[in-house]
DNA sequence: TTGAAAGCGCTAACAG
DNA sequence: CTGTTAGCGCTTTCAA
């Protein structure tokens, strides 16, 4: 049992003494033979230990792989340790199962510059996760010559898409916070290029930015921040690479220290908020009484500590993504599925209290 | 760009004058052409959009596919919705990546018998992820001619497994709980067959149950408590088919309608743990006060309410899976790792009170 | 219903 | 350093 190379197809036809295409039909078309000769099929296969057709020599010959790729940014442990990222998942799970597909992980670091994998992947096509426009496993994706789809981005033209309107769903918070009188705001973003960068985000810099989404969620702010009087190149802006709560205390930190006087925290990920909003807690200021801390995403986390934040469908994301990508008929590439988005109002933002106010208490 | 099945291998070797073996080394085996000739192959490649060597039919070549496959119970979704499935992927995907493997999710749902999907699987082994001894998945996987390690259940010899003391593990519990003083306790477990079941578990039920794990956690606490001279005839056991706070929410209060007389909820999962927690005390119940309330797992959720439960290590449990798995040095099949559990003394468990005192308060 | 012929695209000896 | 020879194991027209 379970040994090695048993037997082939050919072999058992030999066995048998008939032909491959007989026990091919076998397998993949019962209705082409009868059930005696397919029963006979069968029996001999298990008696030899024939395990059936060997799934690769089949996908060579189908050019049907029967699996989806998934390409990320992050390593693929990174995957599971992210609360988004694990409901995005879920979402292209569903999308895959739905239609019989496998997913299939593939490992890129971002470090690693080992594009290997992507070539050797055996699917049908790929779906991208938010990595960014200079990502090179996404350009050994775009060499292969099977469908792809990216989710969020880069924003390439020519490819299928599903996204939101990132500009349009940070601006509804950026109201928000101008609404509750807030002008001294601090940035706190993920990631802005491949290269590592635990610091401050220069207007220089965020202009640049390889991260699509959050380069457009930063132009957002500054332009809504512009249009009531605030100088963006005075708004303090703080990067960070790994996608982490500490990441999110750190930075928040930051922020205070460059300007203690800022009355709000932006905080590009729910992640980088609950970071910051424990942190802040821990040494004892008030959220949102002494400061506001706002989120992006919409995880589960953050409405369970009842965050103000942005909520994207994540979920739906990852089926959309998967669905675009299964879908046979194409109805005129590239397609583009474009989400809605909400903001929720959570406890964690309220109006800027006075400096008075601050001194002295109520 | 993204042209359709552009050129192959041949093809290039064809216009380039060269033979296949010059272009297939151009790409495997760097070393063995000149730096010239081989930048001209790949040139050449990029000029005619030659996608490099095609994944599969290198796969059927070579015979490796560069990626292992997970099998589990559930729906491929439920991977992602499930806090300890989450860490155990986790954890494999740490030591695929680390082997520069892909992970292919293979889906397999509990209800509908598809096993094509695992025929489908291009991959060089199969990591079995906590299935009933008569999955059919499980037998489809046990055909292919690959490698499989299965993690906790079934416990088959002649496969390399990697798994808890499940008997020790709980009997800890148990422990625990017949010296605080109880004895009179009710069981809330999980699935025990391929079935759906949703409601008492006889003794009969629990000693023909298929999900190893299961039975032997409830056997070791029927020896237990036996030992103390409690009647396990007349303990109360509900199973529930999803793994689900909703369900652990149920069956409490199935045992507590069994017998409202029972101190203690043991639950074999701190999924059913945390919904029996939730439950009991929207329902104006003190816990532990009132009524214990044990887990099984010591996922993070357990950790923050503060359960009292067993800990086993997960991540560990995924990547040890798919290190022995990826092993390629193979001293002696079948192999065994074996990983510790602990005791967590959390805030749900105490001393039984008195009759009186339940009625009279303090 | 069954069989014969023709590859899918690639790599791995081995010989030059 | 380069080419020749032989398949890996299967499916699929097409004809019998």
């Amino acid at each position: 049992m379970n040994a090695r190379r048993p037997a082939t197809l050919a072999s058992l036809a030999a066995e048998l003494g008939v032909s491959r295409t007989t026990v091919s039909n076998a397998y993949n078309r019962p209705d082409q033979l009868s059930p005696e000769l397919r029963k006979r099929v069968l029996d001999t296969a298990r008696r030899l230990g024939y395990p059936g057709p060997d799934p690769v020599a089949r996908s060579l010959r189908t050019r049907k792989a029967g699996a989806v790729g998934l390409l990320l940014t992050e390593n693929l442990s990174y995957a599971f340790r992210d609360p988004g990222a694990v409901v995005f998942l879920e979402g292209l799970a569903l999308a895959c199962e739905d239609a019989g597909h496998g997913l299939l992980l593939v490992p890129a670091s971002p470090e690693r510059e080992d594009v290997a994998a992507v070539h050797r992947a055996g699917v049908d096509g790929f779906v991208v996760y938010s990595v960014p426009d200079d990502d090179p496993h996404l350009a050994a994706v775009m060499e292969r010559p099977v469908p792809v789809v990216i989710c969020d981005q880069p924003n390439l033209e020519s490819i299928d898409r599903v996204g939101i309107d990132d500009s349009h769903a940070i601006k509804t918070m950026a109201e928000h916070l101008i609404n509750l009188g807030h002008r001294r705001i601090g940035v706190s973003c993920m990631r802005l290029a491949r290269g590592r960068n635990d610091g401050i985000a220069s207007v220089q810099r965020q202009a640049n930015a390889s991260f699509h989404v959050q380069k457009a969620r930063l132009t957002a702010l500054a332009e809504a921040f512009s249009e009531v009087g605030v100088d963006w190149e005075q708004v303090p802006v703080v990067e960070r690479f790994d996608h982490t709560t500490a990441s999110g205390a750190s930075a928040v930190n930051q922020l205070l220290e460059m300007d203690p006087e800022i009355t709000a925290v932006v905080c590009t990920s729910d992640i980088l908020a609950l970071g910051a909003l424990d942190e802040v807690r821990e040494r004892g200021r008030r959220v949102p009484e002494d400061l506001t801390i706002t989120g992006f995403d919409g995880i589960v986390e953050a409405e369970r500590a009842g965050l103000t934040t942005v909520r994207q469908p994540i979920l739906e994301k990852g089926r959309a993504a998967g669905r675009l990508l299964l879908d046979t008929s194409e109805p005129g590439r590239p397609r583009e599925v474009r989400l809605e988005t909400q903001l929720v109002t959570g406890t964690t933002a309220a109006s800027p209290r006075s400096v008075e106010e601050r001194w002295f208490g109520f």
